[in-house]
DNA sequence: GGGGAGAATTAGGATATACTAATATTCTGG
DNA sequence: CCAGAATATTAGTATATCCTAATTCTCCCC
């Protein structure tokens, strides 16, 4: 499938910072270690010295004091890791009963437990889904991944419609409560007020009208409607 | 569902010597280090240090250059990982398209990473199996297990006949040839001629006639079929 | 019942990963 | 342009697991 690659074979613990610094690369700059250890929950002197077995590895770069960011080589094993989570996600949402925010942990773990062979069964039992559940991409086997721009629902002028695209939190709580509140992927809303400085924002789905806070508009992203017009 | 249990969490490590310790301690003895060490591809010496950790964990009773074995604590461990594996691999054969040689070494490595909930929701998909791919039973989630005592091909009596229950092997080449004889669980055969000396077997399934070594048949699992009754 | 053979253990090291505490570097505001 | 804050690294440990080599124990046979 892919991994056609290299050496030897990656510990978890170097998949997972591979993994982190990718999505903290997306931003667009290296990441910095606090940042890493933050998310990776770990002490940052922990994480210096992973980097410099990594960059050891010839998987990141890394400039001490400057931050790092993935190689070539780096890269392709994170956009692995991230396609064999998400179709992990979406395996067991369709198959196994899965609530989208009970799969992320699940994920977590099998992620570096299932063979190549594995993941690309189940991407083919799935109809090989471009999407996960909470609407990330899932990256195609050869490391493409197209990572779509959508709009903040918090940047959505007022009146205009947007249909939910992608949920960017894996937080079980926020999850649940964004699921009940019905704005999972492929609703559509229009937001009908919103308050300043960072105020609540009110929006309209089908016919129920509710408010959520800024922050979390700020995660569900969309893609703006035309009006009378199909979108994409 | 299980796992009301104990202290912190086992490693991989742990969990595959408890495993191993479990199988070794069939055969009604304790399990020795060199014995242990040769199932687990270790070296002696680190079986010997991972004896004590684990008998420091109340897991295993061990009794220095005499052998070792479960306590009712690492009996419900292994006997956990049993079930996990089993489920696994029938989850992944009915499910996923493997086939009977290549599951023992996906399931060697998911045993590890599925939660308690994915363990039962692939059970709950199948109907509750009671016995895996190969025929082996798979413990309930209480720990109990039903260990039946089959008697192996080779101790058939010629002119008998008998039903394949259980094929003892993991060995991927000759679960192959032995799928590929049509040798699998529920096959009725009738032996035909056995010669003396440990040697060849001869038998029939169906209108097909066939060969085999009589080590092989030793790890094909029957029950007797009484003529003219259904059996069990 | 003394020697081995074989089985098992201990001694001493290596690797991978994490931690805390101490130190070094970089940035930034006055 | 420098002092302190923020950020990052190094030093020194700890744990878990494995290894090889050396040593100890058990058992059985002559």
């Amino acid at each position: 499938m892919n991994a056609p690659a290299s050496h030897d074979v990656l510990t978890r613990s170097a998949e997972d910072y591979l993994k982190a610094i990718y999505r903290l690369s997306l931003q667009g700059r290296p990441a910095g270690t606090n940042e890493l250890a933050q998310v990776l929950d770990l002490a940052p002197a922990s994480v210096s010295g992973m980097l410099r077995r990594l960059a050891d590895q010839g998987l990141v770069e890394h400039a001490p004091y400057r931050g790092v960011s993935l190689t070539p080589e780096g890269r392709r094993v994170a956009i692995r890791m991230v396609r064999r989570h998400r179709i992990i996600e979406a395996y067991l949402v369709a198959r196994l009963g899965y609530s989208w925010d009970t799969v992320h942990e699940e994920a977590e773990r099998l992620e570096h437990a299932v063979s190549d062979t594995l993941i690309e069964r189940m991407a083919w039992v799935l109809g090989n889904p471009r999407v996960d559940p909470h609407g990330d991409p899932i990256p195609e086997s050869d490391g493409t991944i197209a990572e779509l721009v959508y709009t903040p629902l918090s940047e959505i002028p007022v009146g205009e419609e947007a249909e939910i695209r992608r949920v960017d939190t894996s937080q079980p709580e926020k999850l649940r409560y964004i699921g009940a509140s019905g704005l999972t992927p492929g609703t559509r809303v229009r937001v009908t007020a919103r308050e300043p400085f960072q105020g609540p924002i009110t929006l309209r789905a089908g016919d129920r009208e509710q408010v959520i806070g800024h922050e979390l508009a700020g995660e569900l992203l969309c893609s703006r409607v035309e009006p009378g017009a199909s979108e994409r």
